[in-house]
DNA sequence: AAGGTCTATTAACATAGATCAATGATCGCC
DNA sequence: GGCGATCATTGATCTATGTTAATAGACCTT
């Protein structure tokens, strides 16, 4: 009996996966886990493992020349991890990938999940899927930082992750929202 | 003897393409011309046909509630067209695309085109290769607004399209960067 | 060439958000 | 349960960019 898997399982809501296929890709899979303020992917390192989270939240974030973080995104359970940029151009990845709280992934080689590529199409489904989905993601986010100020985005923040605004630290999510943690604190104000 | 199509021979550039799948492609293609100031998409409209750029230059821009513009990005010779999420979404585009020059197209519907992705994996690869090119291009332009000034923004622009800056007008600039034109033009006196 | 319509520049003022600094509130830890 | 460290709030300024408006230049069109 193979144990569980819950990366398998969600990729399988995506697109039909073939037993043979299931059983090489479970093979790939490590189990880790990830402590709070631990990372998954530091800036400046060449990344090659891309991982499913079980368990915890994660943030992806910038650091600046002076030191000023600047997070990208969150991802919560059920979400894909990796510096995808990175492993595609491999180059460094331009930012990090922190836990912000204590969390467990399922972890993959990309180079040897790249070699199933060949052997069947539904790992290109699932890549284009992954592709859309990030796609859809900053695209919409490009609108609000052309369209909208620091409050509106503030809002739009709070309808996309309702729940994050209890489990993450204000400063944190100013640096999500692209302000300082003075401007945030002055808009939750009102 | 078949027509020439600058659109396959950009795909085959990306993937190996089988004789029939590209007799079936060619089938779907019909060249359009479109004038200076022209549309191909129009916000709010539903949109199902992707397009390859034979000749001229586009902008993708939004419109806010108030009527200001806000350009996404420019697309010249040798660039894939489309409001791919509203395709996908099935929805109105956000967002227009309009021709800054005379411009010559190959356009394609979407749908038919995407009967042909059953047939041969091939479509699969070249579709994964325009998203990670749209994917990288996103994550490089969120990064820009999180990171840099308005000014560093401009610079990167000048980079990125050293071209541009002669054959498009300043306020469609500016609102490419994210700012009105007269910021821009007291950023370029310097 | 004159007139009209876009487009770009410039200046004066307004404002969102940043910065700096001080004070409070929370939280982990011995 | 107290103490130091981190995090959030608040107030006083500062600055980049926006707004408004006026002028000047560019580009058509007849």
């Amino acid at each position: 009996m193979n144990s569980e898997s819950e990366f398998i399982e969600f990729i399988k809501t995506i697109t039909d996966l073939p037993a043979e296929q299931e059983d090489k890709f479970r093979a790939l899979i490590s189990v880790k886990n990830i402590n709070k303020g631990e990372h998954f992917v530091r800036a400046g390192r060449n990344s090659k493992t891309i991982a499913f989270v079980k368990k915890g939240l994660f943030r992806y974030y910038y650091t600046s020349e002076d030191g000023v973080e600047f997070t990208k995104g969150f991802f919560d359970v059920n979400s894909v991890l990796s510096a995808y940029d990175a492993i595609l151009e491999n180059s460094p990845a331009h930012y990090s990938i922190e836990a912000l709280e204590d969390a467990i992934i399922e972890a993959v080689d990309y180079y040897k999940f790249r070699q199933l590529f060949s052997e069947d199409p539904c790992w290109n489904n699932f890549l284009v899927a992954l592709l859309q989905k990030g796609y859809l993601a900053k695209v919409r986010r490009e609108r609000e930082f052309l369209l909208m100020n620091a409050e509106q985005r503030y809002h739009s923040f709070l309808e996309r992750y309702p729940d994050l605004e209890k489990r993450v630290k204000q400063h944190i999510i100013a640096s999500y929202i692209g302000i300082t943690p003075e401007s945030l604190s002055r808009i939750r104000k009102k």
